[in-house]
DNA sequence: GCACGGTTACTCGGATAGCGCCTGTCCGAGTCCCGCGGG
DNA sequence: CCCGCGGGACTCGGACAGGCGCTATCCGAGTAACCGTGC
């Protein structure tokens, strides 16, 4: 799985506690990432509706939801593609007995297995918040929600 | 995910309904495919001890183990590798209150989320076997079983 | 008829190129803040 | 003192190289079957 997945999470489980807009520049150096391609994961989740972006001095991303209306499979369909991972090919349409204009996605028991793997993973996903994150983050770490907040915002310098 | 998986998922169904080993190149005529390259992925499923190869005229490959005992999680782990596919990166060790000797694996409520999902997925795939999904195509299409292994047989002209 | 050895052909097995996607980087378009000048 | 305007700096946004893993391929080592020969 692509490495901008995870640097996505943290972002946003960060902008859940800020209430003013942060530059990706200061996310990146947060995390000691290199800033351009944090940027290129953001404008990903932009896409997506995810968190929004304001140009400018003061500028920067936050989240453009509530926490609990952010799941972690929309940050990782915004990141990785909608396109599920096991991706079936219908092989069988090849072999002798293959009918070039059959069906072989629904009926391949193969396809029909992964799939069923690949929806309780995502159904695993959709069932954990951005705000469940934060919710975990302060009950194990009490305040260090604080102290990253007060890290991102005194960067205004 | 690596095309390969799909190629030795529907190559362990239909090696299990045969009683004599079948070549690589005889299972790559039948789906179609490079025969050299499923070559190379029947060798990880035999380093993996999922089936045994036997060299030599009327050699080939066959299953190492029931059908029962051959879970999808087994082929998926030989040919992906035992890495999950979300890696955590330990992201927090670089941040200004991190702590380059801490733990930021365990700890991290990013990586617990994801290990969640993905445990999720590798259980699903742990719980179905290949003596199922041939259960499934028997049940679903009788008789194809037997005509894959006829032709598969057949090629021993 | 039977046993045995050499030959043959067939199989796997690992080492070798090609390609696509993710990683990492750069510079330009747009926008808001700040300071200056005028009323 | 208040308002309007221009310069400047900061931000995102998309376009541009590099590296690694999957895809595809080849040839060599090993082995079992087969056939011919001798007993």
């Amino acid at each position: 799985m692509a490495e901008g997945v995870e640097w996505a999470l943290h972002s946003c489980l960060n902008l859940s506690w800020m209430d003013v807009p942060v530059p990706a520049a200061r996310l990146a150096a947060y995390f000691d990432l290199p800033a351009p391609y944090l940027n290129k994961q953001l404008q990903a989740l932009a896409r997506a509706g995810i968190v929004a972006s304001t140009p400018g001095p003061r500028g920067g991303f936050r989240l453009d939801r509530a926490p609990a209306a952010i799941t972690l499979l929309d940050v990782v369909v915004a990141i990785e593609g909608p396109e599920p991972a096991f991706r079936c090919t219908e092989i069988l349409r090849g072999s002798p007995f293959g009918d070039p204009k059959g069906n072989y996605l629904d009926g391949c028991v193969v396809s029909a297995a992964m799939s069923r793997a690949e929806l309780s993973w995502r159904r695993e996903l959709a069932a954990t918040t951005v705000a469940d994150l934060a919710g975990d983050v302060e009950r194990t770490y009490p305040g260090s929600a604080d102290q990253s907040r007060d890290w991102l915002a005194a960067a205004r310098a």
